[in-house]
DNA sequence: TCCATATATTCGATTATAAGGATGTATAAT
DNA sequence: ATTATACATCCTTATAATCGAATATATGGA
């Protein structure tokens, strides 16, 4: 129940929920989602620990660099957030272009990119959360 | 994208939360919700306004009682929300015992109970919204 | 050891949120 | 008309969240 609240709270501010849509693509380190969304590191190092402090996100270094990624499974409203994450991620157009960003600076290497042999969480198996014939289908991307 | 953040804002406190948690048994008048959750009138009257005004809530005047009740397919967000919410109700003690107190005082007839003819929601259609076999199913209550 | 990079944390100011309590308003009954 | 009921709203205070800017820490390499 108070996990449940963590999440709700941690969903209500709009810079986390963009890092949190950012997150459904695959685990990211903090200078990558600052260059997406464009704002200063103290910003994101803060949200971030307020959604690890919430439980939303897991953490790993590889080095120099820190990776945070969607936890799974640490309350029964996360287990929803997320099916909503993965599920409108492609309507709303401020997330589409975000992940486009995304994917368009791991492409030019311009910033640290993670090894692939770790960097990649199966974040599609959260769709199987979702029964068939979902409104905001999942099946059909990527 | 906007109408999500603010569901989630809108879930982001305790007593809203156990306001929504209420209202997936049916809609309810405000003297029932403040009686069932023991809290001053204008508290409940506030929360319900911003429920309203994050568009989580509609309302009906009835007389002399106004009944609200969950919003539907106001943003993508809700419907997750709501999915949640009544596969969450039957899990968290709390809430089980906020909608065990309601169903106590709905039959002593002790405060204002609206016609069965109006008062129903079909909030178990909600079900539907997820696929068969999840972990918090819903089917097997009442 | 010294430096550069990546990330975390602190500080002070601003703003947002929540609560209690009092008051206002509509409705219904007498 | 008056009164009671159900609900909304305003005001004030207390607490918490957010931000920009600056500073601190940790890692890896020269």
């Amino acid at each position: 129940m108070d996990e449940d609240l963590a999440v709700f709270k941690a969903c209500s501010d709009a810079t986390r929920l963009r890092i949190l849509f950012l997150l459904t693509e695959r685990e990211l380190c903090v200078c990558e989602i600052m260059t997406v969304l464009d704002m200063p590191q103290g910003k994101i190092s803060r949200h971030l620990a307020v959604l690890k402090q919430y439980g939303l996100l897991t953490d790993r270094r590889d080095g120099v660099w820190i990776y945070y990624a969607l936890a799974r499974d640490t309350s029964i409203a996360l287990k929803y957030v997320t099916v909503y994450l993965v599920s409108a991620r492609q309507v709303h157009d401020r997330i589409l272009a975000d992940l486009d960003r995304l994917r368009g600076l791991a492409s030019q290497g311009r910033i640290c990119v993670p090894h692939p042999s770790l960097a990649r969480l199966q974040m599609d198996d959260r769709e199987d959360t979702l029964g068939p014939g979902q409104p905001f289908s999942v099946r059909g991307e990527q």
